[in-house]
DNA sequence: ACCTGAACACCGTTCAAGT
DNA sequence: ACCTGAACACCGTTCAAGT
């Protein structure tokens, strides 16, 4: 992590949370470590190899948040406590966030974020199998149904941080359209009337 | 639609299409209009001023989408169209679908723009409560429903563009993962042993 | 192996004029 | 009211050297 090339990216990280990708500037990110403005050019091959960079290193963190274990909480907590955790990531590193899925401009080919990305996935993806394992589910294909998880999250996270999720259109509380959508997934308890048939009677038991 | 401003809109579309947002350069814009490189100060206070009028003409097109009355059809059908067209349009023009959604950079505030997305997102809320209306749904509030629809939309598109969505993931097919949600909410009628219970054939019946 | 300084082409933006 | 040309500060990138 030391050496100019870990300092490059922790300042460029530094610099989109304070002012933004415009700010990210390669001349900025060499004088914040205190190099000349293109030394940078020793470390990655242009501007976009080094918000790669950053981005590889937060998705790597972010793999590890979904691979903590949490022994004394079900599946279905610890689906919503790493949905949290993606959501509080987004909220306090906007410019980062939106640095993980810009698109092709960021994410050079067979670049080793693709494979960061792919791991933090997987991981996601096998706390949506643990759930399906633990509740009773629909018979949908796992695969699929993380999937849908991590769209209807990244959605609803990306229209939050853009501004476009009000009170008006339903997204102004963005931990109310997650339950929403796990809820139609994996049927809660019967509670306050929700319970329309016995499925979701029997379901509620099964736990 | 004519004058140099509606040129100016419709060279930057193009430059979007063609080469992406860093391909919209003011001088470029200008000389494809064959003007001098700075006359666009005339019409648009800046660059990102007007990134936001194109953004908006396509909000615009989009509400006007949405609101299309199709007679011979049932609401489900129509939000499926909808929403088939609204990725139909993030496909073939992924730049400039980035552009509705990219936070308060490029979205002025107090600008039009937000007024346009208001205004889109109200006429695709006009077609899930028409949805509500005609099938047995959940009890779940309208606007929630919409926003989680919306969302979902948003990120499995988002995901899609960024090039993420592969078949590893389970979002290689955009069409089955909206399937899957909508089939959550408004479970279709019996077939393939998909039927679980009498709730929802009494909704297939009551179709 | 890593860094520096000068240089080039390009860009957003401003300003003083022009019609 | 709309446009032009020159000018400024800034940026990514390259290159010839330096240690």
């Amino acid at each position: 992590m030391e050496g100019t090339k870990g300092r490059l990216i922790e300042a460029a990280s530094q610099l989109l949370d304070s002012g933004g990708e415009s700010a990210v500037t390669l001349r900025a990110v060499a004088e914040a470590v205190g190099v000349s403005h293109n030394a940078p050019y020793r470390h990655f091959r242009d501007r976009n190899a080094l918000l790669a960079a950053v981005a590889e290193r937060d998705l790597v963190a972010l793999s590890r948040a979904f691979r903590r274990r949490r022994p004394s909480m079900d599946a279905k907590g610890v689906l919503k406590i790493a949905i949290m955790h993606f959501i509080a990531y987004g909220r306090a590193h906007p410019a980062r966030y939106r640095l993980l899925f810009s698109g092709p401009e960021v994410c050079v080919d067979g670049s080793s974020m693709q494979d960061a990305a792919r791991d933090a996935f997987d991981s996601f993806g096998a706390l949506v199998a643990q759930c399906k394992r633990e509740s009773e589910g629909p018979p949908a294909d796992c695969l699929k149904l993380a999937g849908l998880i991590y769209a209807t999250v990244r959605g609803a996270l990306d229209l939050e941080l853009s501004g476009h999720a009000k009170e008006r259109n339903g997204l102004d509380d963005l931990g109310a359209t997650v339950d929403l959508l796990l809820n139609f997934i994996w049927p809660p308890p019967a509670s306050l009337g929700a319970a329309r048939n016995s499925r979701e009677i029997v379901a509620a038991e099964s736990l």
